[in-house]
DNA sequence: GTTGTAGTTGAAGTCAACTTTAAGTCAAGG
DNA sequence: CCTTGACTTAAAGTTGACTTCAACTACAAC
């Protein structure tokens, strides 16, 4: 396991829940940082933990891996980032949620009002054609994640 | 445009908002059919709208296409789909986009008992592991669509 | 009959976020 | 020293839902 106070792939995949390979990719991403032994193998300093509790936190309210690394590095690279840095990083996430559950109750309510009638009509059903919310992206967007169906 | 009452793919592309090459995607996928001119174009009767309307509305609610293919699997192909037919196959989706409302109101929640404190710990910050939310699904979990981002 | 737009096909490409594979190297216990 | 399990790499594969490409054909207007 654990030699001295760094740890291993397996260590930080075990405490992180990251797989080995998720680890290396974020590596090769810029994410993160390891040392390495004498023998070519990571060497992790625990504030690596840290930093993937926010990668983990920062993905499940739906950052994508670029916008996570554009926000560590934001991160003061001189010091250790204080629970100030954190806050300040994680701050705009309510305002992304509650963008997020008001789309939703959008279409749920769209649901409601068409679920009796059948109608599916492309120009007028809420369901097909939700305004607001659809004409964000283009074709084939999807509002729902696959985890959550 | 327009000969006789069938449509062309640039029709159907125009009325569904679908663009063609998905048109005859989901021809390849079984999920719409289309006649052929003699010249081997394709045509497709109107009821080919409703069909549309269901599957974008599907994909709105986060169906995937094997999901909305299995759905309309179940329609009557001896007769018109009546608007029950159709009301049947959507009455499902008020449940899942509950669901998932309520995932992203634990989220936010966890967000707002969290982001006060600076913590990320892997093992008790919510919004690293928001428990009964983030272990539905292997690494990587996404819960909200890139759309909405 | 010519032109130009619209349509046809199969195959390959795209995107994100990883995982898997192959072929080899390192570290620790016995 | 030897074995075994953990580790290394680059490259390719995965998934879903399409899009793009290249090369070709059809159709409507003039």
């Amino acid at each position: 396991m654990q030699t001295s106070d760094l740890l291993s792939v397996s260590d930080v995949a075990a405490r992180s829940g990251f797989a080995p390979s998720a680890l290396r990719f974020y590596e090769r991403e810029g994410l993160i940082h390891a040392t390495r032994t004498t023998g070519n193998q990571r060497r992790y300093e625990r504030g690596v933990l840290r930093r993937l509790a926010f990668i983990r936190a920062a993905r499940n309210v739906g950052l994508t891996l670029d916008e996570v690394a554009a926000a560590l590095a934001t991160l003061p690279d001189s010091r250790t980032p204080t629970k100030a840095d954190w806050t300040r990083l994680s701050r705009s996430w309510r305002s992304r949620l509650d963008a997020q559950i008001a789309a939703l109750e959008k279409l749920r309510d769209g649901l409601d009002s068409c679920i009796g009638c059948g109608c599916l009509s492309l120009k007028r059903c809420a369901m097909s054609n939700p305004g607001d919310i659809a004409r964000t992206d283009g074709p084939g967007a999807r509002y729902l994640p696959a985890p959550l169906r």
